[in-house]
DNA sequence: TTGTGTTTTATTGCCTCC
DNA sequence: GGAGGCAATAAAACACAA
């Protein structure tokens, strides 16, 4: 009795000792996590359970760390607004456009003030009357609105989400390609038990009539792809982007016989948190990207390298990692001089900061490579082996078999579906053995059906062939 | 090495909705 | 009343300059 009684003191004053230390969330479990914030601000309860499941975190710590992302992202619109307070509505929405992080879309019911139109709205008037397919929301949002939405939806407003997703690398973030996948699986959905939660829960279908109706209006002001309220931008002067940074402590990197210029991410690097360093860096080539009327002064050339470089900053974004590491736990915790070609000076050097480059203590284990590190891993590897040395045609090959297999075989929240299925899946447990990871769920992931090879399948399918060829020539 | 500032995490209390 | 969410707060972890 004592012993046992001894034995529980012991236990509590473990778990107190726990529970006293706040425990930093390992870079896998941010980077998860983020993205899952992408895709979903306010998940659900089986959402969370899964997502604590998968990531080894509990379903309070996943639920406390969503609340906070969403304070995070309210503080930050915040910040956005008073900075940019003095201008008028049009640029309020220009940069809510382009900063992503101009617009919260809280779910408290008694923060009216940040009551901006959510791609949730779309997805309540959805979920709420049409019987739209949990894969048209996802083409929905990963299209980034590309499609009209009553021709007002890309152009009124876009909640943070949506627009930290389109933040977010489409071609290269392997996350995205999971992640969305998870979302366009329907099946998965309903096994999540898909449905509103949070804000759009209080959102009837009249409130949503009334902010398309505002939204409507706004949205007549701008025109569909340039600019807002008939203000006429002067096109970028010719090579306005390439401003002659070399010597002034930007180190041009070379890509074959592209010349890489690091972006001017000086002054965000300071002291922004790795996932607003994420963001931004994704922004700001994004932004690029996104809006085909800024690419009036590019030539192909300079479209090439925005790509490369976009791909290169995802790779910086996504790691910091060093080739031939395997589990995240190298790649977070084991900064190398893999990228010391790209940072060479102190200022600019790109080294771990934030969580990415906090220690973790020993009994934080990483989860065992979810699936987020798992199919990430193989495309860090592509990616410095690309920048590093451009890799035979048969290391493309390998590696992309890889990420296609990997991608296929460690997608979140599927199930196995069929027996089929579970054939495909175990071959690919015999191609990847390194990466099983014991009998996670993850490691149980089915392949996905309608695989699509090559480099073709990180591409949204909403890419033209145009694009697609100008990737591939950029990889040639 | 140290002090300071920033970010992240955990906790608590309150509010709203069902 | 319970659940879910937000806001405030404290504290830990980290970055950075002196």
């Amino acid at each position: 009795m004592e012993e046992s009684n001894e034995l529980h003191s012991e236990e509590n004053k473990n778990s107190q000792d726990n529970n006293k230390k706040r425990k930093l969330k390992t870079p896998a479990q941010l980077m998860a996590l983020e993205k899952f914030y992408n895709e979903h601000k306010y998940p659900t309860e089986e959402m969370k359970s899964q997502l604590a499941e998968q990531l080894r975190l509990s379903e309070k710590q996943i639920s406390g760390w969503f609340c906070h992302r969403r304070l995070k992202d309210k503080r930050l619109s915040r910040d956005e607004t008073q900075a940019n307070g003095r201008q008028d509505r049009s640029s309020v929405v220009i940069q809510d456009r382009a900063s992503g992080l101009g617009q919260d879309s809280c779910g408290s019911t008694k923060h009216g003030e940040h009551r901006f139109v959510d791609p949730r709205e779309v997805e309540s008037r959805r979920l709420s009357g049409h019987d739209f397919t949990a894969a048209d929301i996802t083409r929905e949002y990963r299209s980034h609105y590309t499609e009209r939405v009553g021709d007002m939806d890309n152009t009124s407003s876009e909640s943070s989400s949506s627009l930290q997703d389109r933040l977010l690398t489409r071609k290269e973030d392997p996350y995205d390609v999971e992640t969305s996948r998870y979302l366009t699986h329907t099946k998965g959905m309903e096994n999540m038990g898909y449905k509103p939660s949070g804000f759009l829960k209080v959102k009837g279908e009249a409130e949503n009539a009334a902010i398309t109706a505002v939204k409507r209006q706004l949205g007549r002001q701008y025109w569909e792809d340039g600019p807002l309220l008939g203000v006429e931008f002067d096109l970028l002067p010719r090579g306005a982007f390439e401003s002659p940074i070399i010597g002034s402590g930007h180190e041009p990197s070379t890509i074959g016989n592209t010349v890489l210029r690091s972006p001017d991410i000086s002054g965000v690097k300071g002291q922004l948190s790795p996932s607003t360093r994420y963001e931004v860096y994704n922004s700001r080539l994004n932004s690029q990207q996104e809006n085909p009327s800024i690419m009036h002064g590019f030539d192909l050339q300079e479209k090439k390298s925005s790509k490369q470089l976009r791909q290169k900053l995802t790779y910086l974004n996504d790691t910091n990692s060093s080739p031939g590491k395997n589990s995240s736990l190298d790649i977070y915790d084991k900064p190398s001089g893999g990228i010391s070609a790209y940072n060479s000076n102190k200022k600019d050097r790109m080294r771990p900061k934030g969580n990415y480059g906090r220690k973790f203590t020993s009994e934080q284990t990483e989860p065992c490579l979810d699936e987020y590190d798992k199919f990430m891993s193989p495309k860090i590897v592509q990616r410095n082996e690309y920048l590093t040395s451009r890799p035979s045609s048969s290391m493309e090959e390998k590696f992309d078999g890889e990420c296609k297999a990997m991608k296929d075989y460690h997608n979140p929240f599927r199930r196995m579906n069929s027996i089929d299925e579970m054939v495909v899946t175990k071959q690919a447990r015999v191609n990847f053995p390194q990466r099983d990871c014991g009998t996670n769920s993850f490691a149980q992931m089915p392949p996905r059906k309608n695989q699509i090879k090559g480099t073709a399948m990180e591409m949204p399918s909403s890419f033209s062939e145009d694009e697609t060829a100008e990737t591939n020539s950029s990889v040639d």
